[in-house]
DNA sequence: TAACTATACGGAGGCCGCCTCCGGTTTGCA
DNA sequence: TGCAAACCGGAGGCGGCCTCCGTATAGTTA
């Protein structure tokens, strides 16, 4: 532990983890990609032994770089998630605090209309605290700043709650990964969004 | 020995399949009842197997009397189900409209915070629609009442749609049957609820 | 360049759940 | 009482889950 990467105490989201040895980080990356693929087409119930094959890898090395299949469905869809988090600072600063939050919200529904089963990857987060614990702090935290801003303009009710609005949110995301949700789920959005309206300081 | 085929007709809504053998209907009650049991336990993924060893009986005779796991998980929800769309006749006798809808619309997560995985089993119903189409259209005619009714009254907005309610309740579900959460799904239907009465010609 | 060792690979194997199939048993009727 | 239709139950083939350990290889040192 001597040049280790210690910029930030938070979390390493982004430097590749130290030192490993190029096979291993070719082989974890393509278990990566496979099983995002996987993931996609089948949600997250799909074969680990599918993904290794996908990953042209051995079983075994797909337990060894992920010991879990929490672990490796973390891992997949972290990175579109972590994404969506970065759109809401940036929509924050070009919409208004009502708007902003709405549109990430569509935004949400939106990403999990191409990753099927993304709404069971949020109950799974819900549930095993533990893990996902670095991603659900990142969601928490965007639709924490979105709300208390909403809140703050007067837009939407004050007793607005983020983890509520989460929960809402995810169970939209549980519909809206089916065939022809994405309009209903986008109307659903709204209604929520309504909802938050209804009975603001000062309705717009 | 009397032939007392329909002594037991009280609260079945479809007439007892033509004279089954005794030993049939014994073992089919029995399978409904354990499925009913592991299902609530461990949600709509639990074991088939486990199911017939509760039940008493042969796997054999499981997929006999279900030949697919979704026939089971549809028998073991239908009587709730359609108790809960009874109740929507009731509610719409003893409220105004719009309470009506809100009342039944929490029945219906409060159940499911005592059936894990009612909220997959409705995403099945959605899916699946030959299976499941009498207990969807039970669903789907409750709510169209009540919101038909709330529309009517002016009380919530009318371009308020069931289909769409039913996959907000739908997504309610899908998270109300986590550990703690049955609270926050009431302030979810009540903020889908308060989004109905936004816009709403005569509101509350 | 060659030898060496920590590290990574990969699949065999044990377990379990799914579902099918068929020989044996039971029921209800004549 | 006898018989055939209806029913029972579990063995068995398949595939997925996960672990374990012998083998192969990358990166280092001489």
């Amino acid at each position: 532990m001597s040049t280790a990467t210690e910029s930030s105490t938070a979390a390493t989201p982004l430097p590749v983890s130290k030192a490993k040895r190029a096979d291993a980080q070719r082989n974890h990356d393509a278990l990566l990609e496979a099983a995002a693929a996987a993931f996609t087409e089948h949600g997250p119930d799909a074969s680990l032994e599918d993904v290794a094959r996908r990953a042209g890898v051995g079983i075994g090395t797909l337990y060894r770089h992920f010991p879990t299949r929490d672990a490796l469905v973390e891992a997949a869809y972290r990175r579109g998630l972590e994404t969506l988090c970065d759109q809401a600072d940036v929509l924050a600063h070009e919409l208004p605090p009502a708007e902003a939050l709405e549109a990430w919200m569509l935004a949400f529904v939106g990403y999990a209309a191409t990753k099927r089963g993304l709404g069971a990857v949020l109950k799974l987060a819900a549930n095993k605290a533990v893990l996902f614990a670095e991603v659900r702090a990142r969601i928490r935290t965007a639709m924490d700043g979105l709300v208390t801003s909403a809140v703050a303009s007067g837009a939407i009710r004050p007793d607005a709650n983020a983890a509520d609005l989460l929960g809402a949110v995810s169970g939209v995301c549980m519909i809206s990964d089916q065939p022809d949700w994405q309009d209903q789920s986008r109307r659903l959005v709204r209604l929520l969004m309504d909802g938050l309206r209804y009975g603001a300081p000062t309705p717009s």
